[in-house]
DNA sequence: CGCTTTTGACCAGCGC
DNA sequence: GCGCTGGTCAAAAGCG
């Protein structure tokens, strides 16, 4: 999780919520009887009717997400079939040349920003592979506003344009970024929207390798940017080693509340509002109707599997 | 003036 | 061998 790890780093505790798609286990939702907990205080009347009304709206948003993650799940399943079925065939020599291109061995001589001629210069040597790690690959998608033209995904770290590119399969440019901490920082980001026309909303990024260093500007920024990031939708789609996983970063403008620079002191009264069913609720709510009624979250899903392939 | 972004050019890999 | 494509470089332009 890069919001995650990053604010990590940085030593703040953003509010993130992790949702593991793929996990056996169903979504932990806060269950419905929180909210006649909740109401239990206002009266036993009001409280009784109130209980069993949002017990049963409880009921229905549980349901939603179930049925929600059901398909998520649907998905994740078919697509590891579809990958499994991939890899089983046996794989002719101008494949694996192919595949060791579009994934690279992983050295930081090759991933900091050094050309192609640099690279052929200094080939690596075939018998060195071993000592390399497998560089980590991470797609994440993330919605942004239409008009925004920027093809950034704000994640608290300064990236440098290096290029952008049309590619074939996509009329949107594709941009490449690195670090602003290359070349010692190994870590590259590539960025395409995809979709333009119909999801042009949604920006899928690429990242190879992982940050040797804290987030320059994520405990800096965060409090006080957050507010200035128009447009984008605190949720955040990323896909690795480890499964496909749905971020939401509560400190986001446009998330259900905004950490300012100023609420700092009161970070515990605001952990303890996280912390309350009210809360649990509307959050259970929100996402739900988010998960059901929005067929841009099933398009970027998808596509963010397929990108995975 | 220094840093960032843009954009045309170049290079390597791959398919035909 | 040639053309296509993706990735990167680097000079020029833009910006604060």
């Amino acid at each position: 999780m890069l919001l995650m790890d990053s604010a990590r780093h940085a030593g703040f505790s953003p509010v993130c919520l992790d949702l593991s798609v793929g996990l056996p286990s169903p979504t932990p939702s806060p269950p419905p009887r929180r909210d006649t907990e909740m109401e239990a205080d206002a009266g036993p009347d009001r409280s009784r009717v109130a209980a069993s009304v949002t017990d049963e709206k409880g009921r229905t948003l549980e349901a939603q997400l179930t049925q929600a993650s059901e398909e998520i799940r649907r998905l994740t399943e078919t697509i590891a079939h579809l990958k499994a079925s991939q890899t089983a065939r046996p794989a002719s020599p101008e494949a694996g040349k192919k595949r060791e291109r579009e994934s690279p061995e992983p050295s930081d001589s090759c991933c900091d920003g050094t050309s192609n001629r640099k690279r052929a210069e200094s080939p690596l040597p075939l018998s060195d592979g071993a000592s390399c790690k497998r560089i980590k690959v991470s797609k994440v998608c993330t919605r942004i506003d239409p008009a925004d033209t920027t093809l950034t995904v704000k994640d608290g770290y300064q990236w440098r344009k290096y290029g952008q590119k049309v590619t074939r399969d996509n009329p949107s440019p594709r941009a490449y970024f690195r670090c602003a901490f290359a070349p010692s920082c190994p870590v590259k980001k590539k960025e395409q929207v995809q979709r333009s026309a119909e999801d042009s909303s949604v920006l899928v990024a690429t990242y190879e390798g992982e940050h040797n260093h804290a987030s320059p500007t994520r405990a800096a920024e965060l409090p006080t940017s957050c507010g200035t990031r128009s447009g984008s939708v605190p949720c955040s789609i990323s896909i690795n080693s480890s499964g496909p996983t749905i971020t939401l970063d509560l400190t986001k403008n446009g998330g259900v509340r905004v950490l300012e620079a100023a609420e700092e002191p009161d970070l515990k009264k605001l952990c303890r509002e996280i912390a309350s069913p009210e809360f649990r609720t509307a959050l259970v709510e929100q996402m739900a109707s988010a998960l059901t009624s929005d067929t841009d979250f099933t398009g970027a899903l998808a596509a963010a599997i397929l990108q995975q392939l």
